[in-house]
DNA sequence: CGTTATGCTTACGTTCACGTCAAGCAATCT
DNA sequence: AGATTGCTTGACGTGAACGTAAGCATAACG
Protein backbone atom coordinates (compact mmCIF):
# COMPACT_ATOMS: atom_id res chain seq x y z
CA UNK A 1 0.00 0.00 0.00
CA UNK A 2 1.24 3.48 -0.79
CA UNK A 3 1.22 5.05 2.63
CA UNK A 4 1.07 8.75 3.01
CA UNK A 5 4.47 8.89 4.66
CA UNK A 6 7.53 7.09 3.38
CA UNK A 7 10.98 6.55 4.86
CA UNK A 8 14.06 7.58 2.98
CA UNK A 9 14.74 3.99 1.95
CA UNK A 10 11.27 3.51 0.56
CA UNK A 11 11.70 6.70 -1.41
CA UNK A 12 15.04 5.56 -2.76
CA UNK A 13 13.59 2.25 -3.90
CA UNK A 14 10.55 3.93 -5.40
CA UNK A 15 12.42 6.60 -7.34
CA UNK A 16 15.79 4.95 -7.85
CA UNK A 17 17.83 7.64 -6.14
CA UNK A 18 20.26 7.53 -3.19
CA UNK A 19 19.63 8.84 0.33
CA UNK A 20 22.35 11.40 -0.31
CA UNK A 21 20.37 12.77 -3.23
CA UNK A 22 17.22 13.20 -1.15
CA UNK A 23 19.11 14.89 1.68
CA UNK A 24 20.82 17.08 -0.86
CA UNK A 25 17.51 18.11 -2.39
CA UNK A 26 16.17 18.90 1.06
CA UNK A 27 19.22 21.06 1.78
CA UNK A 28 18.57 22.88 -1.48
CA UNK A 29 14.93 23.34 -0.43
CA UNK A 30 13.48 21.34 -3.26
CA UNK A 31 11.62 18.98 -0.92
CA UNK A 32 10.50 19.30 2.70
CA UNK A 33 10.22 15.95 4.47
CA UNK A 34 8.77 16.11 7.98
CA UNK A 35 10.63 14.72 10.97
CA UNK A 36 9.76 11.86 13.27
CA UNK A 37 12.39 12.53 15.89
CA UNK A 38 15.48 12.79 13.78
CA UNK A 39 14.25 10.77 10.82
CA UNK A 40 12.84 12.10 7.61
CA UNK A 41 9.38 11.13 6.46
CA UNK A 42 8.36 12.03 2.94
CA UNK A 43 4.84 13.13 2.06
CA UNK A 44 2.90 12.80 -1.19
CA UNK A 45 3.83 16.42 -1.85
CA UNK A 46 7.49 15.48 -1.65
CA UNK A 47 6.86 12.64 -4.03
CA UNK A 48 5.10 14.87 -6.53
CA UNK A 49 7.91 17.39 -6.33
CA UNK A 50 10.56 14.71 -6.68
CA UNK A 51 8.86 13.43 -9.80
CA UNK A 52 9.00 16.92 -11.29
CA UNK A 53 12.62 17.32 -10.20
CA UNK A 54 13.74 14.13 -11.92
CA UNK A 55 11.79 15.05 -15.01
CA UNK A 56 13.34 18.51 -15.09
CA UNK A 57 16.80 17.04 -14.76
CA UNK A 58 16.24 14.87 -17.81
CA UNK A 59 15.61 18.06 -19.79
CA UNK A 60 18.94 19.44 -18.61
CA UNK A 61 17.55 22.03 -16.20
CA UNK A 62 19.64 22.93 -13.16
CA UNK A 63 18.30 22.24 -9.68
CA UNK A 64 17.96 25.98 -9.14
CA UNK A 65 15.85 26.40 -12.26
CA UNK A 66 13.75 23.47 -11.15
CA UNK A 67 13.33 24.95 -7.68
CA UNK A 68 11.92 28.12 -9.13
CA UNK A 69 9.59 26.12 -11.31
CA UNK A 70 8.37 24.13 -8.33
CA UNK A 71 7.31 27.34 -6.63
CA UNK A 72 4.80 27.69 -9.43
CA UNK A 73 3.31 24.37 -8.39
CA UNK A 74 2.68 25.59 -4.84
CA UNK A 75 -1.01 26.37 -4.72
CA UNK A 76 -0.83 27.82 -1.20
CA UNK A 77 1.13 30.83 -2.31
CA UNK A 78 -0.94 33.98 -1.72
CA UNK A 79 1.88 36.46 -2.18
CA UNK A 80 1.02 38.45 -5.30
CA UNK A 81 4.53 39.56 -6.37
CA UNK A 82 5.82 36.06 -5.75
CA UNK A 83 3.08 34.42 -7.77
CA UNK A 84 3.59 36.98 -10.52
CA UNK A 85 7.27 36.19 -10.67
CA UNK A 86 6.66 32.45 -10.61
CA UNK A 87 4.34 32.81 -13.60
CA UNK A 88 6.91 34.88 -15.41
CA UNK A 89 9.60 32.27 -14.81
CA UNK A 90 7.18 29.55 -15.81
CA UNK A 91 6.58 31.25 -19.16
CA UNK A 92 10.31 31.45 -19.78
CA UNK A 93 10.73 27.77 -19.00
CA UNK A 94 7.82 26.96 -21.26
CA UNK A 95 9.51 28.84 -24.07
CA UNK A 96 12.74 26.98 -23.37
CA UNK A 97 10.96 23.68 -23.52
CA UNK A 98 9.12 24.45 -26.72
CA UNK A 99 12.33 25.61 -28.36
CA UNK A 100 14.03 22.47 -27.13
CA UNK A 101 11.27 20.31 -28.51
CA UNK A 102 11.51 21.94 -31.93
CA UNK A 103 15.28 21.60 -31.98
CA UNK A 104 14.94 18.02 -30.84
CA UNK A 105 12.59 17.29 -33.71
CA UNK A 106 15.17 18.61 -36.15
CA UNK A 107 17.99 16.71 -34.50
CA UNK A 108 15.98 13.48 -34.58
CA UNK A 109 15.41 13.90 -38.28
CA UNK A 110 19.10 14.57 -38.85
CA UNK A 111 20.14 11.56 -36.83
CA UNK A 112 17.66 9.33 -38.66
CA UNK A 113 19.12 10.37 -41.99
CA UNK A 114 22.63 9.88 -40.74
CA UNK A 115 21.69 6.43 -39.50
CA UNK A 116 20.18 5.27 -42.75
CA UNK A 117 23.20 6.61 -44.59
CA UNK A 118 25.40 4.72 -42.14
CA UNK A 119 23.48 1.49 -42.65
CA UNK A 120 23.76 1.79 -46.39
CA UNK A 121 27.44 2.59 -46.09
CA UNK A 122 27.97 -0.42 -43.87
CA UNK A 123 26.25 -2.68 -46.39
CA UNK A 124 28.52 -1.33 -49.11
CA UNK A 125 31.57 -2.11 -47.02
CA UNK A 126 30.34 -5.63 -46.34
CA UNK A 127 29.67 -6.25 -50.03
CA UNK A 128 33.13 -5.01 -50.93
CA UNK A 129 34.64 -7.34 -48.39
CA UNK A 130 32.64 -10.29 -49.72
CA UNK A 131 33.70 -9.57 -53.29
CA UNK A 132 37.33 -9.26 -52.29
CA UNK A 133 37.15 -12.66 -50.59
CA UNK A 134 36.22 -14.57 -53.76
CA UNK B 1 33.21 35.93 -46.69
CA UNK B 2 33.17 32.59 -44.94
CA UNK B 3 36.69 31.40 -45.50
CA UNK B 4 37.49 27.78 -45.32
CA UNK B 5 39.83 28.23 -42.37
CA UNK B 6 39.02 30.31 -39.31
CA UNK B 7 41.14 31.47 -36.39
CA UNK B 8 40.12 30.70 -32.86
CA UNK B 9 38.77 34.20 -32.37
CA UNK B 10 36.62 34.05 -35.47
CA UNK B 11 35.23 30.77 -34.23
CA UNK B 12 34.48 32.23 -30.83
CA UNK B 13 32.64 35.16 -32.34
CA UNK B 14 30.76 32.95 -34.76
CA UNK B 15 29.62 30.39 -32.21
CA UNK B 16 29.63 32.43 -29.01
CA UNK B 17 32.07 30.25 -27.13
CA UNK B 18 35.41 30.99 -25.46
CA UNK B 19 38.87 29.95 -26.70
CA UNK B 20 39.14 27.74 -23.64
CA UNK B 21 36.06 25.83 -24.74
CA UNK B 22 37.46 25.17 -28.21
CA UNK B 23 40.82 24.04 -26.82
CA UNK B 24 38.99 21.87 -24.34
CA UNK B 25 36.95 20.25 -27.09
CA UNK B 26 40.12 19.63 -29.07
CA UNK B 27 41.73 18.00 -26.04
CA UNK B 28 38.65 15.78 -25.71
CA UNK B 29 38.96 14.91 -29.42
CA UNK B 30 35.66 16.42 -30.41
CA UNK B 31 37.23 18.71 -33.01
CA UNK B 32 40.55 18.60 -34.89
CA UNK B 33 41.77 22.04 -35.95
CA UNK B 34 44.86 22.02 -38.16
CA UNK B 35 47.99 23.95 -37.23
CA UNK B 36 49.62 26.87 -38.95
CA UNK B 37 52.86 26.81 -37.01
CA UNK B 38 51.58 26.76 -33.47
CA UNK B 39 48.17 28.31 -34.17
CA UNK B 40 44.91 26.51 -34.60
CA UNK B 41 42.91 26.87 -37.77
CA UNK B 42 39.40 25.49 -37.84
CA UNK B 43 37.95 23.82 -40.92
CA UNK B 44 34.33 23.56 -42.11
CA UNK B 45 34.35 20.06 -40.64
CA UNK B 46 35.21 21.50 -37.25
CA UNK B 47 32.39 23.99 -37.63
CA UNK B 48 29.90 21.29 -38.54
CA UNK B 49 31.01 19.22 -35.56
CA UNK B 50 30.89 22.20 -33.22
CA UNK B 51 27.34 22.91 -34.31
CA UNK B 52 26.38 19.34 -33.44
CA UNK B 53 28.25 19.56 -30.14
CA UNK B 54 26.43 22.68 -29.03
CA UNK B 55 23.14 21.17 -30.12
CA UNK B 56 23.81 17.97 -28.19
CA UNK B 57 24.68 19.95 -25.10
CA UNK B 58 21.32 21.68 -25.21
CA UNK B 59 19.71 18.25 -25.00
CA UNK B 60 21.70 17.49 -21.88
CA UNK B 61 24.09 15.00 -23.47
CA UNK B 62 27.58 14.73 -22.01
CA UNK B 63 30.58 15.56 -24.17
CA UNK B 64 31.52 11.89 -24.18
CA UNK B 65 28.10 10.85 -25.49
CA UNK B 66 28.37 13.55 -28.11
CA UNK B 67 31.84 12.40 -29.13
CA UNK B 68 30.54 8.92 -29.81
CA UNK B 69 27.68 10.33 -31.82
CA UNK B 70 30.05 12.45 -33.90
CA UNK B 71 31.92 9.31 -34.95
CA UNK B 72 28.74 8.33 -36.73
CA UNK B 73 29.00 11.51 -38.78
CA UNK B 74 32.45 10.59 -40.04
CA UNK B 75 31.90 9.33 -43.59
CA UNK B 76 35.52 8.31 -44.05
CA UNK B 77 35.27 5.45 -41.63
CA UNK B 78 35.80 2.14 -43.46
CA UNK B 79 36.28 0.01 -40.37
CA UNK B 80 33.32 -2.39 -40.30
CA UNK B 81 33.16 -3.14 -36.55
CA UNK B 82 33.60 0.54 -35.80
CA UNK B 83 30.84 1.61 -38.16
CA UNK B 84 28.63 -1.14 -36.78
CA UNK B 85 29.17 0.13 -33.25
CA UNK B 86 28.60 3.74 -34.26
CA UNK B 87 25.28 2.76 -35.80
CA UNK B 88 24.35 0.87 -32.66
CA UNK B 89 25.14 3.86 -30.48
CA UNK B 90 23.30 6.12 -32.88
CA UNK B 91 20.17 4.00 -32.55
CA UNK B 92 20.38 4.23 -28.77
CA UNK B 93 20.74 8.01 -28.92
CA UNK B 94 17.82 8.18 -31.32
CA UNK B 95 15.71 6.24 -28.85
CA UNK B 96 16.82 8.56 -26.06
CA UNK B 97 15.90 11.58 -28.08
CA UNK B 98 12.51 10.26 -29.07
CA UNK B 99 11.76 9.36 -25.47
CA UNK B 100 12.90 12.80 -24.40
CA UNK B 101 10.72 14.44 -27.02
CA UNK B 102 7.67 12.50 -25.83
CA UNK B 103 8.38 13.33 -22.21
CA UNK B 104 8.94 16.93 -23.17
CA UNK B 105 5.57 17.03 -24.87
CA UNK B 106 3.93 15.81 -21.67
CA UNK B 107 5.88 18.23 -19.51
CA UNK B 108 4.96 21.14 -21.77
CA UNK B 109 1.30 20.26 -21.44
CA UNK B 110 1.63 20.04 -17.67
CA UNK B 111 3.42 23.34 -17.41
CA UNK B 112 0.82 25.02 -19.65
CA UNK B 113 -1.96 23.84 -17.37
CA UNK B 114 -0.07 24.93 -14.30
CA UNK B 115 0.49 28.33 -15.85
CA UNK B 116 -3.13 28.92 -16.70
CA UNK B 117 -4.10 27.80 -13.22
CA UNK B 118 -1.52 30.23 -11.83
CA UNK B 119 -2.82 33.10 -13.92
CA UNK B 120 -6.35 32.43 -12.78
CA UNK B 121 -5.18 32.16 -9.20
CA UNK B 122 -3.30 35.44 -9.50
CA UNK B 123 -6.39 37.18 -10.83
CA UNK B 124 -8.37 35.87 -7.88
CA UNK B 125 -5.79 37.25 -5.47
CA UNK B 126 -5.84 40.63 -7.18
CA UNK B 127 -9.63 40.77 -7.06
CA UNK B 128 -9.63 39.92 -3.38
CA UNK B 129 -7.13 42.66 -2.71
CA UNK B 130 -9.20 45.18 -4.66
CA UNK B 131 -12.34 44.24 -2.77
CA UNK B 132 -10.56 44.50 0.59
CA UNK B 133 -9.38 47.99 -0.32
CA UNK B 134 -12.91 49.42 -0.71
C1' DC C 1 20.47 -8.81 24.57
C1' DG C 2 23.73 -8.66 21.12
C1' DT C 3 23.92 -8.02 16.19
C1' DT C 4 22.40 -6.24 11.94
C1' DA C 5 19.99 -2.66 9.44
C1' DT C 6 18.62 2.01 8.95
C1' DG C 7 19.23 6.73 9.69
C1' DC C 8 21.57 11.13 11.19
C1' DT C 9 25.24 14.83 10.77
C1' DT C 10 29.65 16.55 9.39
C1' DA C 11 33.02 16.88 6.19
C1' DC C 12 36.16 15.93 2.69
C1' DG C 13 36.43 13.81 -2.21
C1' DT C 14 35.04 13.48 -7.18
C1' DT C 15 33.51 14.30 -12.02
C1' DC C 16 32.24 17.37 -15.60
C1' DA C 17 32.85 21.42 -18.16
C1' DC C 18 34.95 24.72 -18.31
C1' DG C 19 37.20 29.68 -15.91
C1' DT C 20 41.25 32.05 -14.75
C1' DC C 21 45.71 33.28 -14.25
C1' DA C 22 50.91 32.95 -15.52
C1' DA C 23 54.57 32.95 -18.66
C1' DG C 24 56.20 32.79 -23.20
C1' DC C 25 56.40 33.18 -28.42
C1' DA C 26 55.22 35.66 -32.86
C1' DA C 27 53.54 39.04 -35.84
C1' DT C 28 52.12 43.87 -36.19
C1' DC C 29 51.76 48.70 -35.15
C1' DT C 30 54.21 53.25 -33.68
C1' DA D 1 63.47 49.08 -31.05
C1' DG D 2 59.74 48.86 -28.15
C1' DA D 3 55.02 48.09 -27.21
C1' DT D 4 50.77 46.05 -28.23
C1' DT D 5 47.95 42.28 -29.78
C1' DG D 6 46.84 37.48 -30.50
C1' DC D 7 47.74 32.91 -29.63
C1' DT D 8 50.11 29.17 -27.20
C1' DT D 9 50.75 25.76 -23.25
C1' DG D 10 50.54 24.52 -18.50
C1' DA D 11 48.43 24.51 -14.13
C1' DC D 12 45.38 25.56 -10.52
C1' DG D 13 40.43 27.15 -9.43
C1' DT D 14 35.30 26.74 -9.56
C1' DG D 15 30.24 25.51 -9.31
C1' DA D 16 26.96 21.93 -9.75
C1' DA D 17 25.48 17.58 -8.18
C1' DC D 18 26.30 14.44 -5.82
C1' DG D 19 29.75 10.17 -3.63
C1' DT D 20 31.91 8.38 0.29
C1' DA D 21 33.65 7.64 4.78
C1' DA D 22 33.57 8.46 9.92
C1' DG D 23 31.19 8.31 14.06
C1' DC D 24 27.05 7.95 16.61
C1' DA D 25 21.92 6.97 17.62
C1' DT D 26 17.96 4.03 17.22
C1' DA D 27 15.20 0.21 15.80
C1' DA D 28 14.14 -4.37 14.33
C1' DC D 29 15.44 -9.37 14.43
C1' DG D 30 16.67 -13.71 16.13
Amino acid sequence: MTQDLMTIREMCDAFDVTPRTLRFYEAKELIFPVREGTRRLFTRTDRARLKLILRGKRFGFSLEQIRQLLDLYDRNNRNIPQVTKAIELGRERLDDMERQRDELEIAIKGLREQLSWGEEHLQTLINETAKAAE
